[in-house]
RNA sequence: GGACGUUUAGCUCAGUUGGUUAGAGCGUUCGAUUCACAUUCGAAAGGUCGCAGGUUCGAAUCCUGCAACGUCCACCA
């Protein structure tokens, strides 16, 4: 091939579709069709986090889908049966209302009733569709290289029979329970949210203190005064004197015109030191009065309804009034009445949805719930710690998967975060009143005459839809994070896959047993609790195993002053814009390169341009290798390496294998920041800007090129796929495709020449450094001469023709071949002999030199001081020591030398 | 209210059991250029490692306190 007619700058957009093409032609992405290497290789498995189906992929998916992408080349090519399961997440409320807003805009203005249940949801499946017609198209342009012919997604039908068949075991188990509790409540959209759904935003709140009515004994305060209709009690602390003696009477009372009664009761959770040592105890709208009354079994009165109304418990006067304009008239009512004691600003926690920022209200109701603290019966023997039959909780599980170490959170920082998060658990209200999303597998059949069928007063059959007439399915669907959180093994042919033996050992097959527990689960810290938490409960109940060896949790991208991503700013870096631009690879390397786990990074243009330019430099790298070497194989390559080896050869090579083995390292640790800046330093620094420039001197680099060239390509290729690939390809450098080539990784060599090519890298910068300071020509350096301690001037003398090269001088000459003429003196361990004819300004090496040493002579003092210290010696690592030693000495030959310099300019 | 994180060069960030004179990229300044690459090359300047104590022969690194910024959790009604 002729490899002058390649491009002199790598046009990412022009070759990458084909690239992309001839990968999934292979069928590489797929863990099947992968080479023999593989197929008997370990598997290595990581799950897609399942994109939400509610439109198009952002940075963080970007950012994704780079880590992801990276890992699983990194496997594949280390010979592991690599697969990464794709799939997308139906995401129920989100892309609910997301259709909803749409179809609102069109000009509906209640899209649900006027379209029914089966219309709509044919909206919302287009629209999800669509989406995920966008995000696998997007996925392909980040050169994921995973397979969508396995595609899975949360809502097909494989996992709604996975799904069903977890409510019924859970049901089965006593951990899936319909109660009448207090939940959150979304009057926007008009469905439960979990307490992961809610948000807390702080505001200014008004404290009131008051009472009831004039003759009621006891004042107390609130925040909200419209729910006050609806107390039944009022607690204080047993020991609070003040109330002592009303302690267990009822009181009947008149609240802005409605009669109420309320018991005084004792508990100990009430702080007599807050506001008057009195709370009113308001059961159906405080998940906090409902424990408190729970305990005191005292009654519920419901005064908010659905609509985020007053109820006609309320009273009259209330009744329909909006919570804030019920809270307001109360107020008034209260001071006129005056019944109002104080009134007092205070901060307070509003509680928001968490998708379309409606005031959260908390009303009793009756949903589905999952248990979290229930005592249960094991199934099967569970995370080494339990056997079948054994009791334990969900909790429990959750905790012991992490704190047994079988599943790891990367950064450990998390680990206290998830515990926390644990602790504070309640059960998790899993019932949510939209359309979208899996129907709850639960039918009723009426066996008595009321008017709608309650659990109490139906038959119930869970799981499978029963035979016979009469039956009606519960309308409700499940919260989406209870499909997602059996995605690890939903994916790999669970239940079928799965069954427990006589011992209680879980027996897997097919899929599930080549895969499960998966290697890594990679994904934003942002949903460690709706996601991360929840496989692990759902993974350790079912299979009685983890999901994932390792959690590895990226930060979020920001943008380059640190806010988040948002429309309103108009700062949104969109993939699809930069790839084009800048090429996958550029965008790729801007995600993973200079950021840790669990940190937020900032992003901007200008890092990805960068980026561009690197991917241009291996370009160039690659290209100039090509055309300045003869072609060799890479085998005819190491076949030639063998003979006539110089001292830059041996260093370069030393240099790529201790690379080689620390990234592959690094990468197996999950630094993969450090794994890219470490070879873009040996890329960039030592090949190009060393080695390739020695190479236009001394000329056979052929065979130790070829060597390096498709192993760096190797390395290369998790981070950057796209370029590399293509060098491999338009260079002839394999048979195969470099996805699936063999990861480079022979033993380093313990090599002198890296120390020994020091000396040379010393000595062409101080002649540059005194080219560029003092502006001397390079002919000049003809009258530069240097000694080096014996050593250093073989090493120098041997390789003059690079030296000279590499310093753009015709000659140097080495001070023990000049007569007394010349002058010597001295940088770092070698001499140089400066010409005093002219060639260098004198003062200003005289103000560099006197510089050099003052800022060498507190340094040398003070390791003198450490050295001559028994205690530091006796205790410090020999090696520490010892290389003190070594470079106090140096700093001490430098000194005398520039010393003698000084003294003879 | 509880917890967590961050704070290192003008900017973005490395710095993994405490150990040799704290590193890189970008930016800045100066210089180079027919030679793979101006998407380039060379050189230089730039840091009391947030502040104050402590432990240690030795601290950016460990401990304590403080500050700023950020995040998560929690309905003192």
């Amino acid at each position: 091939m002729d490899y002058s007619e390649l491009p002199k700058a790598y046009d990412a957009s022009a070759v990458e579709k084909d690239i992309f093409k001839a990968w999934e032609e292979a069928g590489y992405f797929d863990p099947d069709k992968l080479p023999e290497r593989n197929q008997n290789g370990e598997p290595y498995c990581i799950v897609l986090p399942p994109p939400n189906r509610t439109g198009t992929l952002h940075m963080g998916h970007a950012k994704m889908l780079a880590v992801e992408d990276l890992l699983i080349r990194f496997y594949r090519m280390q010979g592991r049966k690599a697969y990464w399961i794709p799939g997308t997440d139906h995401a129920a409320i989100s892309t609910q209302v997301k259709v909803e807003q749409i179809l609102i805009k069109q000009g509906m203005k209640d899209p649900r009733r006027e379209l029914g249940r089966e219309k709509f949801l044919e909206e919302v499946k287009k629209f999800a569709q669509q989406s995920r017609d966008t995000i696998v198209s997007q996925c392909k342009a980040m050169g994921a290289s995973m397979d969508w012919n396995r595609e899975k997604y949360t809502l097909d039908e494989d996992r709604n029979k996975a799904v069903n068949h977890m409510f019924k075991m859970m049901y089965e188990d006593g951990l899936i329970e319909r109660g009448f509790r207090v939940v959150n409540w979304d009057p926007q959209f008009k469905t439960t949210l979990s307490d992961d759904e809610v948000l807390h935003k702080e505001t200014q709140a008004e404290l009131v203190t008051f009472k009831y009515d004039k003759d009621f004994p006891i004042a107390i305060s609130t925040t909200r005064a419209e729910t006050k209709f609806g107390d039944t009690a009022v607690a204080v602390h047993p020991d609070d004197v003040r109330y002592k003696q009303y302690i267990g009477q009822t009181l009947a009372a008149n609240y802005c015109g409605k009669q109420i009664s309320v018991k005084v009761i004792a508990d100990k959770e009430v702080d007599p030191e807050f506001g008057t040592g009195a709370l009113g105890v308001t059961p159906a709208h405080s998940m906090i009065d409902s424990d408190i009354a729970n305990r005191h079994e005292l009654p519920m009165v419901q005064v908010i309804g659905q609509d985020a109304r007053m109820t006609v418990e309320a009273g009259p006067d209330f009744e329909g009034l909006t919570t804030l304009e019920a809270r307001a008239k109360a107020i008034s009512m209260l001071e006129e009445a005056g019944c109002l004691i104080k009134k007092e600003a205070v901060p307070q926690n509003l509680m928001i949805a968490e998708r379309g920022g409606a005031t959260v209200e908390q009303l009793p109701m009756r949903q589905w719930f999952v248990r979290v603290n229930k005592p249960f019966k094991l199934r099967q023997n569970s995370l080494g710690k339990w056997k079948q039959g054994d009791e334990t909780t969900l909790k429990e599980l959750m905790r012991h998967a992490v704190e047994s170490g079988q599943t790891r959170i990367l950064p450990e920082s998390f680990h206290k975060i998830y515990f926390h998060w644990i602790d504070n658990l309640r059960d998790w209200c899993i019932s949510r009143q939209i359309w979208f999303g899996h129907q709850i597998p639960v039918w009723y059949r009426r066996s008595s005459q009321a008017a709608r069928p309650t659990s109490e007063d139906c038959e119930v059959s869970v799981g499978v839809e029963p035979e016979g007439d009469g039956w009606e399915r519960d309308p409700d669907t499940l919260d989406t994070w209870f499909s997602s959180g059996m995605w690890t093994f939903s994916t790999l042919g669970w239940p079928d896959t799965a069954s427990v033996d006589e011992q209680g050992n879980l027996i897997k097959t097919g899929e599930l047993a080549m895969y499960h527990p998966t290697n890594v689960l990679e994904t934003g810290y942002d949903i460690i609790f709706f996601w991360v938490a929840r496989m692990i409960l759902m993974s350790a109940y079912a299979l009685g195993e983890v999901p994932f060896h390792d959690s590895y949790l990226h930060g979020l991208v920001r943008d380059d002053q640190g806010r988040k991503m948002s429309k309103s700013l108009d700062n949104i870096l969109d993939p699809l814009d930069l790839i084009p631009k800048y090429g996958t690879d550029a965008v790729r390397l801007s995600l993973v390169m200079g950021t840790s786990p669990g940190l937020d990074q900032k992003l901007s243009e200008e890092k990805i341009k960068d980026f561009r330019n690197f991917t241009n430099k291996l370009w160039n790298i690659s290209r100039f290798v090509l055309q300045s070497t003869s072609q060799t194989t890479v085998e005819e390559a190491d076949r030639q390496r063998a003979g006539g080896k110089t001292l830059s050869d041996d260093w370069i090579l030393s240099r790529f294998y201790h690379v080689q083995n620390k990234v592959t390292a690094l990468i197996k640790d999950y630094q993969l920041s450090q794994a890219g800046e470490l070879l873009r330093d040996f890329t960039w620094s030592d090949l190009a800007d060393w080695y390739l420039e020695i190479s236009k001197i001394e000329k056979n680099k052929d065979a130790v090129l070829g060597h390096i060239l498709p192993r760096l390509l190797k390395l290369w290729h998790p981070f950057m796929p796209f370029v590399t690939e293509y060098i491999w390809k338009v260079g002839g450098l394999g048979s195969g495709q470099l996805m699936v080539s063999e990861w480079p990784s022979e033993e380093s060599q313990a090599s002198e020449a890296e120390k020994r090519f020091e000396t040379i890298k010393t000595l062409v910068t101080d002649l540059r450094r005194l080219r560029s300071e003092q502006g001397i020509e390079p002919v000049k350096f003809v009258e530069f001469a240097v000694v080096a301690d014996h050593a250093g001037s073989q090493i120098i003398e041997k390789n003059m023709e690079v030296v000279k090269s590499l310093c753009r001088a015709e000659k140097i000459i080495l001070a023990d071949k000049i007569d007394d003429g010349w002058a010597a003196a001295v940088s770092g361990s070698m001499t140089i002999g400066l010409n005093l004819a002219g060639a260098v300004d004198v003062e200003a090496e005289k103000m560099k030199l006197q510089k050099e040493m003052e800022d060498l002579i507190p340094y040398i003092e003070s390791t003198e001081k450490k050295l001559s210290n028994s205690e530091f010696t006796a205790k410090a690592p020999e090696k520490v020591v010892k290389g003190m030693q070594d470079k106090l000495e140096e700093a001490k030959h430098k000194l005398a030398a520039l010393e003698q310099r000084l003294k003879i300019l």
